[in-house]
DNA sequence: TATTGACTTAGAGCGAACTCTAGGTGTTAT
DNA sequence: ATAACACCTAGAGTTCGCTCTAAGTCAATA
């Protein structure tokens, strides 16, 4: 799978997957003979998972670290079920954090559907 | 109450009070006679307000936006329910996100327990 | 054979959201 | 009165995560 198609399935750009491989993230994409990336199906599923995480606010440091656990082999379980195991508590927060401002939005909006509807003639909005 | 209590309070840097002030999003901040901040209780609301968007991670952009409407006053009402509707469903879509990439950390992390049990013999990772 | 087009690299540039620096003022404590 | 401290400003610097540029290689088509 050349590039551009990697691109197109995993709605990524060309420069964000090189970088990607630049930095690490990518273990062992393969080459044809003249250099040019021919991404199989590990590649791939490494590309996806990235995508995931990062699509979830997960940093790049963090991401690059597991990957190198992950290159040194079954040694690093240990590590590597304690990292996600972090990364995991991360996003209940950043779910809670985002969960108590979708109260807020809701509260609000029903607020100004109250004004707009006349329900509500005392405009005090307590911001 | 001084920036310094304000900075305590919402556990936020001056720095970035002073930041959020300058660029827009703290409508009219109370000054002493020499020129010091001076929040009072409406200022702090705004602090609050625009922390807890911040902390899930809704854009400056969107929330200076939203403070011009609500200085325009009572006529906004309909663009600023507009503009929350928007922001809401940004989080919702953010909330799938993060969804997603729980489950497939719950999935890690029971497969790298069963790797360590003994329990899965077959090392095979599928990323 | 010339040019088009997809790929390659190293490295510069960019936007977002702070964060820090330098230099200044004003109040309080010794 | 001098020092320490909390505040102020403008503007420069930093970090993150890309994104773009320039210059080059290679294969296929006009």
């Amino acid at each position: 799978m050349t590039i551009s198609e990697v691109s197109k399935k995993y709605n990524l750009t060309q420069d964000t997957i090189r970088y990607y491989e630049k930095i690490g993230l990518l273990p062992k994409v393969p080459r044809s003979k003249n250099g040019i990336r021919d991404f199989d199906e590990e590649a791939c599923n490494w590309i996806e998972f990235i995508k995931c995480m990062r699509n979830a606010g997960m940093e790049i440091e963090i991401l690059i670290k597991y990957v190198n656990l992950f290159r040194q082999g079954e040694s690093t379980v240990k590590e590597r079920r304690q990292l996600l195991e972090e990364q995991k508590s991360k996003l209940l927060e950043k779910q809670k954090s985002i969960n108590e401002t979708l109260d807020r939005l809701n509260y609000k909006i029903k607020l100004y559907d109250e004004i707009e509807a006349g329900t509500r003639k005392d405009f005090t909005e307590k911001i």
